[in-house]
DNA sequence: ACGTATTTGTTCGTATGTATC
DNA sequence: GGATACATACGAACAAATACG
């Protein structure tokens, strides 16, 4: 680290600071110094070090945030929606660590969309079931899964026993069960699930309805899934 | 409109309300009155008002933002994903007009992605026609097509010609082709991106990559898309 | 960057009619 | 009739988000 090197300064610090994030002695997700911290540490004026950092998102090594702060970007999960889809599994299969939380539960009243993708009337029970799913501990999506009432009451429970919706199901006789449809559409999140995901609110998620079935084709479950969208990319294989 | 007629007055109200809606008295987009006025308007309280309000949301008839009014929903467009997606297709069957126009169009090199899609190297050639879709005359999406230049050479012009990616293809003996893959996530877009949409910066798009094959499985086309994300819903059916 | 006005969101409290046991 | 629960309706005040100069 000199100056007069023939080596700009803010290579140099591009440089080293790439080796922190390369060599995992920052981690994905974590937050940096602030800007005039780190321009202190290295002896350089803000200007110049916002220059480094310009070049590591450039890079796809950083996340800058502003009134927030400047965080080592996580690498993308590609989450595979296909006709068998579960989220552990599918965390599994990519060497990463799957868990889950629950946020809310209960039976409420079923609104149009729900009614309409379950096949029963609006204002028809249905369990809800929202859950906060962590990779590698952490935050990857929020999700209020749906199921009609009159066929799974009490599914929260045995949810909360088995701490799967797979075993849970079983419960009440679904040994499988199958992805039917995805909408997806982008969105900015409300104040809660922007908490949960702990995203700024400005930043994207992907929002998706889904719809799962049963083997006789019967909806079983409707889903609205709010994802962080740097954070991942669904992929959908036809 | 009475008192005591043993019909709840918010239920009224909300049948007088979406009577204006579906009528097309109110269009999609359009700002409706305060709900003081409103509530003035039909001779209540504001809290009477507000009832038939979230009862028109719940029925996706209207779109409440605080501080900013409420809002007669914007139809969305679903975008069916399926193994054979053409958008002039998609878009005529919702009967709706679709349309477009070339942005961008010419030879450029392989970046890593789209060379890892098209299974060609890196730096390699591929054809570029970025263009701009619109539904209704109102922009919809703007994608960037790739095909490899070894095979499509001068595709632009066949497309310039035709006015569809399907027609061109066929002048390079490709009859058929189908989605192989599709990532999606949700981003903000780029300033030229957001022009181009015409929407504001702070809204979010929905980014996706495409693989197209043709019979033999081969990759023939790598596309980036950008999708207004409050206008439209991709549906992926599986 | 800040204050002001506008608009929706929330929480108190009060009162009335209806159905049920 | 009395007790209770529930949905409906009104009033006032304040909180929170937004728009605009």
């Amino acid at each position: 680290m000199e100056r007069g090197s023939g080596v700009a300064m803010w290579r140099q610090i591009e440089d080293r600071m790439k080796e922190d994030i390369v060599s995992g002695n920052w981690k994905p997700g974590d937050r940096l110094p602030t800007e005039s911290e780190l321009a202190d540490r290295f002896g350089v004026n803000r200007h110049t070090l916002r220059r480094a950092l310009s070049a590591l998102r450039d890079d796809g090594l950083v996340r800058i945030e502003q009134g927030r702060g400047t965080f080592v970007q996580d690498d993308v999960i590609d989450y595979a929606v296909r006709r068998r889809t579960r989220f552990s599994e599918n965390i599994s299969n990519l060497g990463r660590q799957p868990s889950g939380e629950v946020v809310r539960a209960g039976p409420i009243a079923a609104d149009a969309q729900a009614a309409s993708a379950l096949e029963i009337r609006r204002g028809q029970k249905v369990v809800l079931l929202e859950l906060l799913a962590f990779v590698d501990g952490r935050p990857f999506s929020v999700a209020a899964h749906q199921f009609p009432q009159t066929r799974f009451r009490g599914l929260e429970k045995a949810y909360r026993q088995t701490g799967s919706i797979t075993k849970a199901l079983r419960h009440f006789g679904v040994d499988d069960y199958f992805r039917k449809l995805s909408r997806v559409s982008a969105r900015l999140p409300e104040p809660d699930d922007a908490r949960l995901l702990n995203m700024a609110r400005a930043q994207p998620i992907l929002y998706t309805e889904s719809v799962n079935v049963d083997r006789d084709g019967k909806p079983i479950e409707y889903c609205i899934g709010r994802y962080a969208g740097h954070r991942m990319q669904l992929v959908f294989e036809l």
